[in-house]
RNA sequence: GGGAGUAUAGCUCAGUUGGUUCAGAGCGUCUGCCUUACAAGCAGAAGGUCAUUGGUUCGAACCCAAUUACUCCCACCA
């Protein structure tokens, strides 16, 4: 027979998907079984596969293919996210390439090339996952703006606007004046800068008189009266000024409390405000207060009732309440200010100072702080929710260690806002119309329902539907993710659906830490809303995939392979292995592709294994040795001691630990013990009740592997055996733990020692192991296995002893003592050197335990168990030190 | 600034309720082998003051405290 020596993954892993396809074995349909449920975490739909989806989806195949091993009804479902900011940013430099200006364009203009763009690169991402072996159930395929995931996000805002747990507040955005937008707090770009720190003079008001002694603190005077000393890197904002603010506990300033200053240049007079969140540290502890355009002012003011002042248009420059400086642009209007001031003596000093200043990704404009309307959801009732059953452990997190930090979000959580200005995401179905010069609100499914609404309301007031100005913002995305394990089974819109009664909750979301609260806390809060039930069991944690040198990995950088080149180098299953191997849950993955080389090299000994196994000559007429009988026992027996351990990986979601145990179960143990152990002598046959159990094992041996590493095993086992049109292995039962006989293990594990120590022997002294070598034992030592001891150790005859060997080469294992009679001249004082190290290390012991057997606090105290195996290990010490000392003796 | 986490072999990590000499695994390294499935392989070996310092205990890698270093998340420095 005729098998490559090499196993070649590409042809393989193009065939069997095709068939995993063809055959629609992804494919999940409601019926008896119990169901398993993975929803994906829904990559942005114009992205492209890196390391972090590698992981990802990885583990989530690695999930599903057991699940349905296990006799589940195993659904996984795929989908894109629209990603509004991304994919917005980058529709807006598509078109800034073809000289086209978003500014210039027509909300549906704009959405028309977006919808191109989503067409064109949509769903790239996915067709890449199937190179992974991503057994997801295609036909589901969904999109977080497609008609049934628009629909469920409208009717949860309506839903949610009518419970009262949507509302329209004030929040401060990133103003971009250049691009007359809001960014995003990711659009913004910190970069450090060189500016001044001025010392503002705020005189007190008219009429103020201080106690005496309060001079030589904050408080200073010259001949126009009484003063203090603010700082600021901004002098143009003293126009919005409505208060200064000082730490109560500031000696400085206790004179002050319930006084008033007048911001300079300006002539109003505003009050002193005390407040803990003043740093006595930063410039004179004293700190201005301009509500309108800092997000602490605004807090401030919001907590002590200031007024606010906003002195500027959108455009940058000065309003109104900017007076002589109105229509002047802000940082014109800061060296107008200065100059002013400083002709008016009111600044008592300048610094440099260097401090980051927020700028537009998009602009590079610097950012303005602005308030404005934003719509918000409540978050008190569904925060509670959502940390109870993480509390309580209805939802489990892996490793568990990412509670503190969902709590102590969900402890102190704000409000959520959930308006974005961006046009690319589902319009905010809130609906405007005057009535008597006020505006008011309507909020419903569609423009005809809120004409409805409005006619029952204020009748007559609007003539047509199309009079409505509907709100220009879109919703945050999160506002869609957080319905995804619901809005895929169309939950929202048919709550008593099949489809949802049978999938829902999912098993286990596989995700990021990072998005722990976007994502992971708002899909609780949803399931609890909306189905009155979790969204899912358990929550793994995947690490983030960093480069050797512990880097995030990041384009700019360069330093992320290309997943799919890694899988074109290494097979898909070597990179599925590679990433699984190093990627215990919540650990952060320093990647190096080296680690895909041992998955693409245990691919290719699987292979071997194989070709070895089928070229084998089968005889009928050879009855089956003792030693293949005692072989292909212990081989189950180690296959179900291992698979219990498997099993509980599994349960605790260790899945490299799991991982690792199939590998060595595979590896070291059927290939390198078991497959030596019944391998026939060159040229001879071998029986067919050993044959056909190793296919057996074989067979078993690749379902446990197959959901790590789907292709080579399909194909392998596709080869062990003829297998009916359409069998797959992906569909086959995994195989369960059964009894096994851990005495018989552990006689194997002595006799895996014993055949160590001979090769070790042979090894230490340049034996060649094609010489026969005789052992004699002395002491305890299971004949079982003595077939196999001399068929791997090369030993011509095992014997038992009572005495030691004259002239022999020696080792112990334990107690039992091996002697290997070798024709060559023993090197004396290299055996008394050996000798004598081990007899230290064994009096060293055996000191260790009589320190604790002579301590009577632990005689009484430890639990007797532990006594009576420290008495044996006195026992073995010593019985092992006689043992060595007689034979030093015999030496010397 | 607030919060969380990590520190064990050259690297990446296990080490479950404190109790066997408990200091482990894989990779890498070193030595010897082209042995008839596999050199992408086979047989062996070496490698660690469990970050530091105290404490609790008969007994600590494990529990407690402090220190040091690093990582992540959130908020942002007038």
């Amino acid at each position: 027979m005729s098998i490559a020596s090499k196993y070649d993954p590409h042809v393989v892993e193009e065939k069997w998907y095709s068939y995993w396809l063809e055959k629609k074995l992804f494919h999940s349909e409601p019926d008896n079984r119990k169901s398993y449920t993975i929803v994906i975490p829904p990559p942005n739909v114009t992205g492209v596969l890196h390391m972090g989806h590698m992981l990802n989806n990885t583990i989530q195949d690695v999930l599903i293919r057991r699940a349905r091993m296990l006799g589940f009804n195993a659904c996984w479902v795929p989908g894109t996210d629209h990603a509004s900011i991304s994919t917005e940013a980058k529709v807006v430099a598509m078109l800034k390439e073809r000289g086209i200006d978003k500014r210039d364009l027509s909300r549906e203009q704009f959405l028309e090339y977006a919808w191109e763009w989503k067409e064109k690169y949509g769903g790239i991402i996915l067709k890449q996952l199937r190179k992974l072996g991503a057994s997801c159930d295609w036909d589901r395929t969904s999109f977080t703006m497609d008609e049934v995931r628009y629909e469920s996000v409208i009717r949860v805002f309506v839903d949610l606007y009518n419970k009262g747990l949507i509302y329209r507040g004030v929040r401060m955005v990133n103003w971009d004046p250049q691009a007359l937008t809001a960014v995003s707090d990711e659009e913004v770009i910190y970069k450090e800068s060189h500016g001044k720190l001025f010392y503002l003079r705020y005189y007190l008001s008219q009429g103020t008189v201080l106690p005496e002694g309060s001079e030589e603190s904050g408080i200073k005077s010259d001949e126009k009266g009484q003063y203090i000393v603010v700082a600021t890197t901004r002098p143009e904002t003293i126009l919005g000024d409505t208060a200064v603010c000082v730490h109560p506990e500031d000696s400085r300033y206790t004179a002050l409390k319930g006084k008033q200053v007048v911001v300079p240049g300006v002539g109003r007079a505003v009050q002193i405000i005390m407040d803990e969140y003043v740093d006595r540290e930063f410039g004179t502890g004293a700190l201005k207060i301009t509500p309108a355009h800092d997000i602490n002012d605004y807090n401030l003011g919001m907590k002590y009732g200031l007024e606010t002042i906003d002195i500027f248009n959108d455009n940058g420059t000065l309003n109104e309440k900017g007076l002589q400086y109105a229509g002047m642009d802000r940082f014109a209007c800061r060296k107008q200010i200065v100059k002013d001031l400083e002709a008016a003596g009111l600044i008592e000093k300048i610094e440099d100072y260097t401090n980051k200043v927020g700028h537009s990704e998009r602009t590079d404009a610097v950012i303005e702080p602005k308030l404005s309307a934003q719509w918000f959801v409540r978050m008190g009732d569904l925060a509670k929710k959502a940390l109870e059953v993480v509390e309580n452990d209805t939802i489990q997190f892996h490793p568990a260690k990412f509670k503190n930090t969902y709590r102590h979000w969900l402890e102190n959580i704000k409000d959520w806002c959930i308006s974005r200005q961006l046009w690319w995401g589902h319009r905010i179905p809130a609906y405007y119309y005057d009535v008597d010069g006020k505006v008011e609100t309507v909020v419903a499914l569609n423009r005809e329902e809120a004409f409805r609404l409005v006619c029952e309301k204020h009748p007559g007031v609007v003539k047509s539907a199309d009079e409505l100005r509907q709100d220009e913002d879109a919703l945050d995305t999160w506002f869609s993710s957080w319905l995804w394990p619901i809005s895929l089974f169309d939950g929202i819109r048919n709550p008593d659906n099949e489809e949802i009664k049978y999938y829902y909750p999912t098993e286990t979301l596989i995700t990021a830490p990072d998005i722990i609260f976007f994502w992971v806390a708002r899909m609780i809060m949803a399931g609890e809303e909306y189905r009155n039930e979790v969204p899912f069991r358990h929550v793994y944690f995947t690490g983030i995939v960093r480069d050797k040198l512990g880097r995030k990995m990041s384009k700019s950088l360069g330093n992320s392979p290309d997943p799919i080149e890694l899988i074109e180098k290494f097979g898909a299953d070597g990179v599925r292995m590679g990433m699984l191997l190093t990627a215990p849950a919540g650990n952060d993955i320093p990647f190096d592709e080296s680690i895909c080389e041992q998955g693409r090299n245990f691919s290719n000994k699987i292979w071997n294994a194989m070709r070895l196994v089928k070229c084998w000559e089968v005889s009928d007429e050879l009855q089956q040795s003792y030693d293949n009988g005692v072989s292909v026992q212990w081989m189950e027996m180690r296959m179900a001691q291992v698979l219990e351990e498997i099993e509980k990986d599994f349960d605790e979601f260790r899945l490299s630990e799991a991982l690792m145990k199939s590998y060595k179960l595979v590896w070291d143990d059927f290939c390198s013990w078991y497959l030596e152990m019944i391998k026939p002598a060159y040229g001879t046959p071998i029986d067919r009740e050993t044959y056909e159990a190793t296919i057996g094992i074989f067979d078993r041996l690749m379902r446990i592997l197959h959901p790590f590493m789907p292709f080579v095993t399909e194909e392998i086992w596709h080869t062990l055996a003829e297998r009916p049109e359409g069998a797959s292995i992906m569909v086959q039962h995994m195989p369960h733990s059964v009894f096994y006989d851990q005495r018989m293990l552990d006689d194997f594990e002595m006799t895996r020692e014993i055949i160590a120590g001979v090769r070790n022997l042979r090894n230490s002294k340049g034996l060649s192991p094609k010489e026969v070598l005789d052992l004699y034992v002395k002491g305890q030592c299971p004949a079982m296995f003595n077939g196999i001891i001399c068929k791997l150790g090369n030993v011509g005859k095992i014997e038992s002893v009572a005495d030691k060997v004259e002239g022999a080469l020696s080792f112990m294992i334990g107690t039992t003592e091996c002697f290997v009679p070798v024709s060559l001249n023993i090197d004396k004082e290299a055996e008394l050197k050996k000798l004598n190290e081990e007899l230290k290390y064994a009096e060293g012991f055996l000191a260790t335990v009589m320190k604790k057997l002579g301590n009577e606090k632990f005689v009484n105290g430890a639990p007797e168990k532990v006594v009576a195996i420290e008495r044996q290990k006195k026992a073995d010490a010593e019985s092992k030190i006689a043992a060595l000392k007689a034979q030093i003796e015999a030496l010397g």
